[in-house]
RNA sequence: GCCGCUGUAGCUCAGUGGUAGAGCACUUCCUUGGUAAGGAAGAGGUCGGGGGUUCAAUUCCCCCCAUCGGCUCCA
């Protein structure tokens, strides 16, 4: 007998060889219908994989990422299963679950597959899907394995068995089809009720653009009709979003072949929006003792050698521009943090002048090969809202739980509700790949864990996946529509104030190096507004769209009170147009609708007699007369409730 | 940078081996209208750029450029 215990405590005993699969049946029947895996301690495997030691045991469904994962890695499967019955001889890169789907990549030889084919596959892989065949796992020797692939002509997979040892390597079988995998996988192919292919891409086989380029069929599948339902609808959804598309809708911002590729040029609405932001963060930012600082857009190459930026990045960069003259070479500036060093060693620093923090809306220019730039969320020239503090190792952590109030107020202010924050630390095994002392990792380390449990942050922690010069916290956003984003980050740095010498005296009279943090709220003024165009679908928090107010007069008899109306909310800090263009007041609202304005107010005849306006919320409809001075108010105490949260 | 798709008016898109069309937007005129499109007229395109085939290319072929979807990369 062995001991399975259960996530709420209980402990089962159970024969050894019992499978997750009969522990959920002896639950309830219908848990048993639902689980598609199993978490033993800690690993995930198939439920139907006999267990014979004492365990941890979480059954996984749907509602489990990982569950969800498992069936889409089974899907690729699936999918594999179909091409091969469609498309004889097709031979299998590698097939896994991604976060919202999976894909496979294959090898067609001479065929070459179009968006036509998939409704094709679809079919047959619901068709595969009915049978509910089993998914096996089958453990087998290395020669074994390269033989079976050696005899399918299936070189991708010797290829990969080549990496594997000997006791390691499982094959999973489905109806006619037969994978070398890993694993897990869903008890049998029946819990697929509903399939999509996406999209087909090119990719290298290992990503490695010296090898064949393989074809990428990438899909996702539920096991209702109605998600996949859901999705599509989603998936419209953020179509309609954007940024690309409503950023030329509302005029935010555009691009010119002239000016160049991923160099956005901000229009007067854009702009008018990106400067609200930046005025928002930077009285929070003087609130919180940060001290404004101005840097030029070039820098010495030396300053680049340095800060160790040249020879990481150097040829990757935008190439040096020189004086005429001398033959100087200066980089467009790729990062403000080695200007900011140089402020910092402008004059002697004191333990008693610490913190410093040096905030800069800083551009920054950076090469990004042609074929990743899309929209203002990768492009080539930015704006980080940049700031780096320089502190004593033991202020780290109250420096981190007062950006993390800072980022928190920015995401508040934006209705960003749903965050997670990643700790990334670094890798447990190897540590050679890390710069600065240990202790003084371990005490960084240590405080952003204490600073983001202190803050109650709901938080992953992912080890390895720190910076080469220190820990970081990042943070992850979810949209409107459950999109991931990350934006903001705070990061530990030990490498710049080392490669500039920076320092401090300390009360003991000696000379101590302070540690650095980088962070940025926003991260990028041009990533933030897409991200937050398509968190809110253009229609921005009205304390920072660029229009509040559509003054609409009935005819243009009321043009002169509807320039009244809009002078007397101007005075009243609410901005607004007015709208006398030679149409009738259906067209005006049309046009104020689809332009997102929060507030239109008509203006007519009634209204012009008491000094007053009608109201109408975009999306919404009439709200009534009111006068002039109360809808200014409730404007104001609008705009007020969002930005006087902190 | 690599692979594939696409490129026709400001936007969304039809179309053709004989040098182009719609809707919206724009301009002018009529209309003075009360909560999501009033009417009429007009202007607007080297059909992404270059080369080739052809009597003739926006259309067929080649090369570039850019967009989009991926790959790779990301201080």
């Amino acid at each position: 007998m062995i001991n399975i215990s259960l996530p709420d405590g209980s402990v089962r005993q159970v024969a050894a060889g019992t499978t997750a699969l009969q522990v959920a049946q002896s639950i309830s029947e219908g848990l048993a219908r639902n689980v598609l895996a199993a978490k033993v301690n800690g690993e995930i495997w198939d439920a139907s994989r006999p267990i014979h030691t004492d365990a941890h045991l979480l059954l996984l469904t749907w509602n489990d990422v990982d569950g969800k994962k498992t069936m889409w890695h089974s899907s690729a499967h699936l999918m594999a299963e179909a091409l091969e019955a469609l498309y004889p001889g097709v031979k299998f890169g590698i097939g896994p679950a991604l976060d919202n789907g999976f894909y496979y990549d294959v090898d067609l030889g001479d065929h070459k597959l179009s968006s036509d084919d998939l409704p094709k596959i679809e079919k047959k892989m619901l068709e595969l899907a009915s049978l509910k065949k089993e998914y096996v796992r089958q453990e087998i020797s290395k020669i074994e394995a390269l033989g079976f692939f050696h005899n399918k002509g299936d070189e991708y997979k010797i290829d990969l068995l080549q990496n594997l040892n000997d006791g390691e390597i499982t094959l999973y079988s489905q109806g006619n089809f037969t994978d070398l995998c890993r694993g897990p996988h869903i008890p049998n192919t029946g819990f697929v009720k509903a399939v999509k292919l996406l999209n087909i891409a090119g990719a290298y086989w290992k990503g490695d653009e010296k090898n064949k380029q393989l074809t990428r069929i990438y899909g996702i599948t539920f096991p209702k009709q109605k998600e996949l339902d859901e999705y599509l609808v989603m998936l419209e959804e953020a179509k309609k979003r954007d940024h690309r598309k409503l950023g030329r809708e509302l005029e935010l911002f555009t691009f010119s072949d002239k000016v160049g590729m991923g160099l956005p040029l901000w229009l007067p609405a854009g702009a008018a929006l990106r400067e609200r932001l930046q005025q928002f963060l930077q009285k929070a930012q003087l609130k919180a003792g940060y001290l404004p600082v101005i840097t030029p857009h070039i820098g010495n190459k030396q300053l680049y050698i340095t800060s160790g930026h040249y020879e990481k990045y150097g040829k990757d960069s935008f190439q040096p521009i020189r004086t005429p003259q001398e033959g100087e070479e200066f980089f467009l500036k790729p990062m403000n943090c080695p200007h900011h060093c140089e402020i910092y060693k402008s004059k002697p620093r004191s333990y008693k002048d610490l913190p410093v923090r040096f905030a800069e809306f800083g551009t920054v220019y950076r090469y990004e090969q042609s074929g990743e730039l899309h929209g203002l969320t990768r492009v080539r020239g930015f704006t980080q809202d940049d700031a780096h503090l320089f502190c004593r190792p033991d202020q780290v952590k109250e420096e981190f739980c007062k950006v993390i109030d800072l980022v928190l107020y920015v995401f508040r202010s934006l209705d960003f509700t749903d965050y997670t924050a990643q700790i990334s630390l670094r890798d447990k095994e190897d540590r050679s790949k890390y710069i600065g002392t240990d202790e003084n990792w371990e005490k960084a380390e240590q405080s952003i864990i204490e600073a983001a449990t202190e803050k109650g942050l709901r938080t992953v922690v992912e080890y390895g996946e720190a910076a080469f010069y220190g820990p970081k916290l990042d943070f992850m956003v979810k949209d409107a529509i459950g999109r991931k984003w990350q934006l903001g980050t705070i990061q530990v740095d030990y490498n710049l104030p080392e490669r500039f010498e920076l320092e401090y005296t300390g009360a003991d009279n000696q000379k101590h190096r302070p540690v650095m943090i980088h962070r940025a709220p926003f991260g990028s003024m041009e990533r933030f507004v897409a991200v937050l165009i398509e968190h809110c679908a253009g229609k921005f928090p009205l304390w920072l769209t660029p229009q509040q107010v559509a003054v609409l007069p009935i005819s243009d008899k009321f043009n002169d009170y509807a320039k009244e109306v809009l002078e007397t909310l101007q005075q009243l800090d609410v901005r607004g147009f007015v709208d006398d263009s030679n149409e009738k007041i259906g067209k005006k609202i049309r046009d104020a609708e689809i332009g997102k304005v929060p507030y239109m107010l008509i203006v007519g005849e009634k209204e012009a007699a008491d000094k007053a306006v009608s109201v109408r919320r975009q999306g919404d409809g009439d709200k009534g007369a009111m006068p002039i001075a109360a809808f200014a108010q409730m404007v104001q105490n609008e705009v007020n409730e969002k930005l006087n949260a902190l």
